[in-house]
RNA sequence: GGUCCCAUCGUCUAGCGGUUAGGACGUCAGAUUCUCAUUCUGAAAACACGGGUUCGAUUCCCGUUGGGACUGCCA
């Protein structure tokens, strides 16, 4: 054990005297008065690019845990990183929480929330550790650690600064004094106590008491470039001050478990509960194993690309929040809860094997989701993508958004058996593009039977209903001898360039008598 | 190399010592339909391997193998 720091060296070697004590800390940001059983959770996303799916399957769980105990769930921008930081990337993960519907509570009380505005609390915190001797300045140097790396690996010792690689752990008061006074500038370390024959363990709730060798790292605790926290420190400071209960986090976080629990005894605070996550995997193409979704490598992973493809945010969070508590999609299917907010999310449950995106999977929860929407819903949300995605596809619904909306309704008006053929914003459009008369692409590969056409549009009047209208159908079948079907499928394919395709009086009765006669005659003379 | 996590159909999973190992997506087959959609019916499809413990292991323990993460003044 170190002797601590005085005080007025702890305010030289900070860069500025701690502006709280630690009993003023608490009183600033007191427990929380919440109900029994409330979770405290948040997402805390480094601001270094776009959202990621997995960031978003995080925060899923998160606010999906406070808002069912009726707790608080915040976001915690966590920009200590400055040489990575991108521009504008908070605020997509700020518009991400808004459009998935992830609200929020972020109280004035235990703000800030971005961590470049906490220095104080880090600070404080810090210079409790270096009075009490479990914290120490360090001036090594980039160079001095590249060193100290490549001996050690020459020599099989594992990295990091650790007991007599920390060459300034017992470092004198006079030491640190002649290196401020050559104006260096220290980082601050944990003068760690721990030892790695002994074992610590440390509570998961998902995957129980894990048992680790104590860590005996002095990791950094302040940087020396901008006097920010390392990712570690934030944590033990911001957890704590704000009365997180539970964290949720990636499982590569597996590793610093140990430490985390180690500097929350030392501190004597209790720690959160960890639910440390599996990550959300594909099969790379190159390799042809399994690893985790990128942000780098694999542009499917942005969630900003689900969005621009036009997928239901809500047939996301089906997904996202089946592979989260699996019991979910039975209830749905049974009808048992309505959405993915009504089922029970138990942290018990939640999968701790890495999990293979399934693109088929999300088709069929969009499916699924897409067929219980009323025409007027499904039409607003269209066009809603629209206006924001393809101005083209907007302007030419704003011309007539009544057109758009008669398309749509074909066969939705039973709700058991509607079809299912639409799967994002985007595909619904390209899927009844046919009805414009510029995006309808007539079917080159069909052989179509003309006299069956011709004998058609004879007989063609667009006020007969329906059945008179498969009368007719029927009697040209007679008449010429093939199945009524045979006349159907050259009737839809002339119409639509497709062999598939909704109810066919219907697509008629929307196109209007014009464009159904002007097809047909197309195919009769070309 | 070291530390840690993980292991049931192709995929996501249920299972918490005795089950014909269940469900969902996907796949395939059949029925219905004007259609390759919908709806309905059915089928194929899994406990990684080897040791224990036990009357009995998918389930508990150990090992092997396989996969993953970490090993930065990045998070």
């Amino acid at each position: 054990m170190r002797k601590g720091l005085s005080a007025d060296l702890i305010t030289r070697v900070l860069g500025g005297g701690p502006k709280y004590t630690l009993a003023e800390l608490e009183e600033k940001y007191p427990p929380r008065n919440l109900p029994e059983g409330a979770f405290v959770t948040r997402f805390s996303p480094s601001p270094t690019g776009y959202m990621h799916i997995g960031g978003l399957y995080m925060s899923l769980i998160d606010y999906k845990l406070a808002k069912q105990t009726d707790g608080v769930f915040m976001l915690r921008i966590e920009d200590t990183d400055t040489k990575r930081e991108v521009k504008d990337a908070a605020k997509i993960i700020v518009d991400s929480m808004k459009r998935f519907g992830f609200e929020y509570n972020n109280d004035e009380v235990y703000g800030p929330y971005y961590q470049s505005q906490r220095k104080d609390v880090y600070r404080s915190v810090a210079a409790d550790l270096l009075a009490r001797g479990l914290a120490y300045p360090c001036f090594l140097t980039a160079e001095d650690m590249e060193k100290i790396r490549e001996n050690q690996k020459n020599a099989g010792f594992a990295t990091g600064i650790y007991g007599e690689f920390a060459r300034d752990r017992d470092i004198s008061e006079e030491d640190i004094i002649r290196h401020l006074d050559a104006g260096e500038v220290p980082s601050i370390r944990l003068y760690s106590t721990g030892n790695p024959d002994n074992r610590i363990f440390c509570k998961d709730a998902v995957r129980g008491s894990i048992g680790f060798p104590e860590n005996n790292e002095d990791i950094v605790l302040i940087k020396s470039n901008d006097g920010l926290p390392t990712y570690h420190f934030a944590h033990l400071c911001d957890d704590h001050f704000m009365r997180t209960t539970h964290v949720v986090r990636g499982e590569e976080w597996l590793p610093s478990f140990p430490l985390h629990t180690q500097m929350f005894r030392m501190m004597g605070w209790t720690p959160p509960l960890y639910i440390h996550t599996a990550t959300i995997d594909k099969i790379d193409p190159e390799t042809g194993k399994q690893r985790k979704l990128s942000k780098r490598h694999d542009p499917e992973a942005n969630v900003a690309f689900f969005l621009a493809d036009g997928w239901p945010t809500e047939a996301i969070i089906d997904y996202l929040g089946n592979i989260a508590a699996s019991g979910y999609e039975e209830a749905k299917v049974k009808g048992q809860v309505k959405s993915f907010w009504d089922y029970e999310l138990r942290p018990k449950k939640i999968p701790m094997s890495g999990v293979l995106f399934d693109n088929r999977k999300l088709e069929w929860w969009a499916k699924e989701y897409i067929a219980t929407l009323p025409v007027d819903e499904l039409v607003k949300r269209v066009r809603d993508w629209a206006d924001e995605y393809d101005p083209q596809w907007a302007a030419r619904i704003g011309d007539n958004p009544e057109y758009l909306k008669n398309i749509l309704a074909i066969e939705r008006d039973n709700p058991k058996r509607i079809r299912k053929d639409f799967i994002t914003w985007k595909q619904t459009l390209q899927e009844v593009s046919y009805f414009w008369d510029d995006l309808f692409l007539s079917n080159k590969e069909y052989e179509f039977n003309k006299d069956l056409l011709s004998a058609f549009l004879s007989t063609f009047d667009i006020c007969d209903d329906k059945d008179t209208w498969w009368a007719k159908i029927v009697a040209i079948a007679a008449d010429k001898g093939v199945k009524n079907g045979d006349v159907a499928m050259n009737l839809r394919v002339v119409l639509t360039g497709r062999t598939n395709t909704p109810d066919l009086y219907s697509i008629m009765q929307v196109m209007g008598t014009d464009k159904v006669v002007n097809r047909i005659k197309d195919v009769i003379n070309g």
